[in-house]
DNA sequence: GTTGATACGATGCAACCGCATCGAAATGCT
DNA sequence: AGCATTTCGATGCGGTTGCATCGTATCAAC
């Protein structure tokens, strides 16, 4: 037999290259060359990992939704119990709606992938089940804030989550675009999370991170 | 002289071309051939109404921007005082979350092109501007709900509308994509829209449109 | 050390891309 | 009618694309 090579760990490798160049010139910019020269092995090695370039380009989207996903998830599990609710809920939502510099990064990436999942179906399933646990994972952390009774129990996981969900996807393509809100993304998050809280800090108007002093 | 043809009208015909291809064909294809061909006109007509399949593009992305945005406003404009402010919010969410069957057309357009400006800014700042005319219109809508005396009064326009329009982006990524929401769309903004009302229909669940009997 | 299966990198290929070019057709002005 | 000028459709070109092919280098098994 002869050289054996970690495919699985070589995959991920490609797939990298694949986000950075997505990244840096835009959903065209994945050619097998680009991506072959970026991750610095020859073209044969790109096309023994994945038989097609759809296969390379699904692959590539599940690692960086589990990327995201991940990162978020170990936030709380980092944390578990030592925060309350409302601390990680909030480093929650930021976290998923990478509108942090550093987060542009994914967040470029993410939205090509979502036009080009348009015309290819088993993109479009990838993202929808990244979509699904994030929601799963949102409605997890608002039971767990109201058994802690730092939320209302009277407002419904699902639907709080299922508002949440689109809110931050939302706001991370207006970012994206760069578009310049009157009020700053990170407001309007804290202002949706008020809202669940069992006693409001302020009934309407929530606590700007721009405060008056 | 010549034949003389009206540039702009021809400008928007490919232009609506360039649109059903990006629709049905994914982000790439929209090739100066086939748009050509979409458009029942010669290649080199396409090459002399623009100068570059950018600048195609960036009229493209204008005109069905332009076309959505007006497609909201003129919903305002028909029935000017004769609806309630409710209504008339409503009716414009709804149309511009663009998740009804014959919408999709546009929503997959705008993912592609909100992709497309990641690379390209000229095309986000058109975008920029659409969304901001977006966030405008509904900033209107709300004070003037507030003028009727159907809104609460103590809310902010502004904060509102910069909530509003996120939600409704992301609700149409997420619809475009397929997901599957435990809340249908047009439950989560009527609850949206209730949360501005100055007696809540309901305080925390809105009327579903699955209504129990 | 020989063997043989495997990984490798380079090259070939057909198709397609955006863009430039150009002769022919079409039309309003004189 | 004759002309000048603009529009038209087609073709060419250099470059790039995804994918296939193929000879060579590599390494485990014997």
């Amino acid at each position: 037999m002869p050289k054996q090579v970690d495919y699985e760990t070589r995959r991920r490798h490609i797939a990298e290259a694949v986000c950075d160049l997505i990244d840096r010139h835009g959903p065209e910019g994945a050619t097998l060359r680009d991506v072959a020269q970026q991750a610095g092995v020859s073209m044969g090695a790109v096309q023994r990992c994945f038989a097609t370039k759809d296969e390379m380009l699904a692959f590539a989207l599940h690692h960086i939704t589990e990327r995201i996903t991940a990162q978020g998830q170990e936030e709380i599990d980092a944390s578990a119990a030592k925060e309350s609710a409302v601390t990680l809920l909030t480093a929650t939502l930021r976290t998923i709606t990478l509108i942090e510099p550093h987060q542009r990064r994914d967040a470029r990436i993410l939205a090509a992938f979502t036009a080009h999942a348009t015309a290819i179906p088993s993109l479009a399933e990838i993202l929808r089940q990244a979509h699904a646990k994030t929601r799963d994972l949102l409605v997890w952390l608002i039971r767990y804030g109201q058994r802690t009774g730092e939320f209302r129990d009277d407002l419904d996981a699902d639907l709080e989550a299922e508002t949440l969900l689109p809110l931050v996807e939302g706001l991370t393509s207006l970012a994206l675009l760069g578009h310049r809100p009157t009020v700053p993304a990170h407001d309007t998050l804290t202002r949706r999370i008020d809202g669940l809280l069992m006693q409001p800090s302020r009934p309407s108007r929530p606590a700007s991170s721009t405060a008056i002093t």
